[in-house]
DNA sequence: CAGTGTGAAAGTCTTCACAGCT
DNA sequence: AGCTGTGAAGACTTTCACACTG
């Protein structure tokens, strides 16, 4: 049933299964069931069934569900039939990486510019683009409607960063950068940050 | 109280709230309370201190937490007071990236050794690191005692080299590529997919 | 008969609210 | 007065188990 507020948690694993489920279309699947995305993700096959229910019935009783239909319907829940531009900020280490990642151009993103404000850094060459000064970001954010940001500079200027993203319209942040930066709760942000993984599992080491 | 088996969703928030005490003790604070750190962090007081009072007694009625011990508490839960020696595999744009990160530092890890198996890659000098032929990956592990890896290597090449890494002796991975790796249950692995966050954001836009 | 979709049960996690300490 | 630590309540999430379908 689709309306009614699904769960956040849900959400978050719709891409997990989507990219799952592009695994499986690799390998030339084209049929899949539940409890075989369940062990490929190592998680219940009851849980995929559930989640799935909140935004109707895609699966056939007795065969499971279409790899690749089932890869549209996810594309659309997540809005990611469409490509959303994106923009960086940052072109050091990280936002250099991120900035040449292949990876974004099948899964719905596009990097559409790259900011920096050392002179240092302006006019790079970075994969396909051109370092510009982060005046230029509202311009930029207006002209190509861009919603998304990634942030990849030091802790000390993370804040400061976002808060121009924000004010030059962007409503979704990824921030690289290891703190806890504060945004309107009209704009969403989530966070990467290695070091919080590492010592996540260290805990378990004998 | 300590024994007992700690959830691991408190575990994981654990390294959030280190961060958040460094960020405090930067800003020259002494002391803190569940509140100011809840606060800082966007979550409740009473999920702070109920996390922690999984592993013991830490604060002072009418007075909160001291910063710096809460850290030395919190680092020696995580078993950060130590530094953890780290390989990477993949000597590419990220893998690049991750090896010239300076967050490790401070944070309980040393990136110790980069390898590669492309032959154009090896010998290149990447930060402090000259790229190594992943050949020699089980004998790096084993002279300096490795636990963890970070695998930032193509999709494809993913799996069979988190395959070497485990046979090798790595106990915890942190995986870049944007696929699932099945390892042992012996063997920990979180993983790291800018896109998966990406995804799940758009959800949420107009 | 293999495999979905789903109420109901079980399990887990968060919040409340307050006794008690400094 | 201010803030911790914590049982108990409440909210949320996962799993179970089965009627039903192609």
């Amino acid at each position: 049933m689709s309306s009614k507020s699904v769960p956040d948690i849900v959400v978050a694993r719709l891409p997990l299964y989507l990219r799952a489920l592009s695994a499986m279309q690799t390998s030339g699947k084209v049929f899949t069931s539940s409890q075989e995305m369940a062990s490929w993700l190592g998680i219940s096959s009851a849980q995929i069934r559930k989640d799935l229910s909140h935004f109707g019935e895609f699966g056939k009783q007795g065969t499971g569900y279409s790899v690749t239909s089932l890869q549209d319907t996810l594309r659309s829940i997540l809005k990611i039939e469409r490509e959303w531009p994106i923009v960086i900020i940052g072109a050091g280490h990280i936002g250099s990486a991120v900035a040449n990642y292949s990876g974004f151009a099948h899964r719905g993103f596009r990097v559409c510019a790259v900011f920096d404000s050392a002179p240092g850094k302006i006019g790079l060459r970075i994969g396909q683009h051109i370092v510009q000064d982060i005046a230029y970001l509202p311009k930029v954010v207006q002209d190509y409607g861009v919603k998304l940001a990634m942030i990849a500079v030091p802790a000390d200027a993370a804040q400061a960063v976002t808060d121009l993203a924000v004010a030059a319209g962007i409503l979704a942040v990824l921030n690289y950068a290891p703190i806890n930066v504060i945004v309107p709760d009209t704009v969403r942000i989530e966070n990467i940050d290695p070091v919080l993984h590492l010592q996540h599992m260290t805990y378990y080491l004998a």
